[in-house]
DNA sequence: AAATAAAACAGTAATCATTACTGATTTAGA
DNA sequence: TCTAAATCAGTAATGATTACTGTTTTATTT
């Protein structure tokens, strides 16, 4: 099961190394749509799905529910907006402190965690006090 | 839209409240059934989502396809078994710190976060050295 | 206590994100 | 050039969850 070269795959790799706002398959779909008109949904989720499981993105399940996809690899947490469902990157350095305080308390092997902060992004708090 | 009482709901609640393991929607139908057989999937799912949006439960949106739920709402985070799928809670008392560190970074309002750890957990470890 | 309105129910149909299947096309390697 | 594997577009199927329907239960008012 190698990964033999793909157009498609190129551009949706393409498409998300571009975005930082860490698109569903659908908004990959519509976009890399305007480069391959006749691509497919199904392609997309593949591929997305080909490349989460070889480590080149990560796959970030949300209280959405879609998933969303992020090309960066480094170590980060998220922010998402309860108001508009927007995400953004936290870039905090509490990852090894956190896995070893937790290593402690737990019998199973860690090996990586997720943090997703929840709140109101700027924009949503704005139209929030104008109303 | 009060919540009159509901011995349905109630069997949810007290069912939930005895299980650490943060059980599916499907998982507690199975169970409640045992108490009403003639209960329905649809409402075990419509009362979880009452208490969750009553703040009486929390839902826990993980990487596998479906949803949690934990009784629990005392601060606390998760472990999430790759191998089996089983959830155990972990203790850390990092959540005051997080929020801090995350707040100066993020023009928007954090209003809680969740923190999911990934592993293998004992049993699976050691169906593993075994193979 | 009888009447009325709201909430909840069981059962079932519909939704929606995602995955699997199809037969055709492209690519890698012999 | 030939063969097997990988990929594709298009479409059907899956599976968790939600919405709908007509009925029953509960709270409230008379």
């Amino acid at each position: 099961m190698a990964l033999n070269p793909s157009r498609q795959r190129d551009a949706i790799m393409d498409f998300l190394s571009c975005r930082k706002d860490h698109p569903t398959a659908e908004v990959i779909y519509d976009n890399v749509k305007k480069v391959y008109p006749k691509i497919s949904l199904g392609t997309v989720y593949r591929n997305l799905t080909l490349l989460a499981d070889n480590g080149v993105i990560r796959r970030l399940r949300t209280r959405d529910s879609k998933d969303h996809f992020d090309a960066d690899l480094s170590p980060h947490y998220h922010f998402m907006c309860n108001g508009c469902g927007c995400i953004t990157d936290i870039f905090l350095d509490h990852a090894k402190e956190l896995e070893a305080a937790a290593a402690k308390l737990t019998p199973g092997m860690i090996t990586g965690h997720e943090v997703f902060f929840y709140g109101t992004c700027p924009s949503c708090m704005k139209a929030k006090n104008e109303a």
